[in-house]
DNA sequence: AATGTTTCGTGATTTATTTCACGATAAAAT
DNA sequence: ATTTTATCGTGAAATAAATCACGAAACATT
């Protein structure tokens, strides 16, 4: 196992992968599947079978040489390297026609991840559940991220709004946003935001059909 | 200008950028302002200045030395490059929670994408009509891509259900695919599939704050 | 007109990520 | 027991992407 001050040099691709070939493996355990090669699991999951193995190399050894990997063994380790077992809890911010649909998703459980609360500004949606989930008022947003501890946010909410809603979850005390709003947010240094930018998404490919070039 | 053999030579990730700094200039224009900086930019998108000229340095010269970039002219440069004069039109397939959700999204047209139809195979929602689009079952998805000249396919069913939804749509002449089922996906050569995996989005972040590393 | 300042454009450099390639190892076959 | 085969683990090589750094160009100031 690598040690913490490590961690740092495995890049966030890496990790990223880990949670595929997880999520891959984990269905070949119900299929009662014994071993995988690394050319087996890269072919399932579009990925070059060099690049699992090195992925994997950066936390230990799994594998056996000449049968492959267990894949009870290989979901174990998996498992244990991403923390599997500690539950990731998120809040999300605007409850339109995103934000309630990342909240009725449910495959979101299975992947240990819990949506823990929903806020939105609106007040004829303040008090409306989605999923079970009921919609809370921004100035309840500290005592509620507290009290579920909650590290995630995400920002479901219009563009113009973005900046309250990332202040918001920075003065709740949350270090990681997941941005759905097409903006470019400042946040202090020890706060980090991933965006999931959908129109860019299209766009880009969308200039890669004209071109007809592979991207 | 660059020619076109030489497209390929210009990164994914810079054409992805290009949309961002189009935008932003969009904005910057509607609010009359003249001319912006490298730096300027930079700071508003959070990106590097050099990273921005390096960027545009692909396809020409559009900065004065001294002075910046002409917004108006900057503007116009893009969106010649990104061909965003001509519109995009994309399918959605699976009308569930995701689904809908795009198809209700009124920000993909400001952004010159054009949801043109949405397919579903479930009869009860077949015939329905979200954000005026109406629902079709998946046999007209030929006859409907080719008539409305559709040159993106937007998966949003179920992950058992994806396989389907691909072929249909590759049987239909689409070279493109923007993928938010967790799964990998075979498709024949020619084909580009861009996966969205918004499960994956929140673990990976989750794996960062645990270990408090900034991704 | 000369000088100083700003900012571009881009080759060179650095950093990051992926892929290659092969020795080592373990299982299977003879 | 030896050979063959499969497959791992990993340093080295290749590729891709971001950043640096500086000459040249344009503007501003005196
Ligand atoms: N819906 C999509 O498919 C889609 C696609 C691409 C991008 N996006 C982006 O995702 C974001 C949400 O899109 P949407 O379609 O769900 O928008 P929406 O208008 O349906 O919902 C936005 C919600 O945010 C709430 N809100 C506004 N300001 C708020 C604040 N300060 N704090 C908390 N809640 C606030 C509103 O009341 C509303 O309920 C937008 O930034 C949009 O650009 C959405
Ligand atoms: N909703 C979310 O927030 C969210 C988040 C992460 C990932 N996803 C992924 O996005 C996809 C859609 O999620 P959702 O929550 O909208 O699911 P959903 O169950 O609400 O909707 C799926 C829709 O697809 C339709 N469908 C099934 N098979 C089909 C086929 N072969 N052709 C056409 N339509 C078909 C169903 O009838 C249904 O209407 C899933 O793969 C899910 O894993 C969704």
């Amino acid at each position: 196992m690598l040690k913490k001050t490590d961690k740092r040099k495995v890049s966030k691709s890496t990790i990223s992968r880990l949670f595929v070939y997880l999520r891959e493996v984990s269905k070949l355990a119900n299929l009662n599947i014994r071993t995988i090669s690394s050319a087996e699991l890269a072919e399932r999951v579009n990925l070059g079978a060099a690049q699992i193995r090195k992925d994997l190399g950066y936390f230990g050894h799994f594998g056996v040489s000449g049968s492959g990997y267990d894949i009870k063994e290989l979901e174990r380790a998996l498992k244990r390297i991403l923390e599997k077992n500690k539950n990731c809890r998120v809040a999300i911010v605007g409850c339109g026609n995103l934000g309630t649909a990342l909240i009725s998703y449910g495959g979101f459980q299975k992947q240990g991840v819990e949506i823990a609360a929903a806020f939105d500004t609106d007040p004829k949606k303040i008090g409306k559940k989605y999923g079970g989930i009921p919609v809370q008022p921004l100035d309840k947003m500290p005592g509620a991220i507290k009290a579920k501890k909650i590290t995630i946010g995400i920002i479901t909410v219009p563009a113009q709004n973005a900046r309250e809603a990332v202040d918001c979850l920075v003065d709740s005390g949350i270090k990681c946003i997941l941005n759905f709003a097409p903006v470019g947010l400042m946040v202090p240094e020890d706060v980090t935001v991933k965006d999931v930018d959908l129109s860019r998404e299209i766009e880009t490919l969308s200039y890669f059909v004209d071109n007809n070039v592979v991207g």
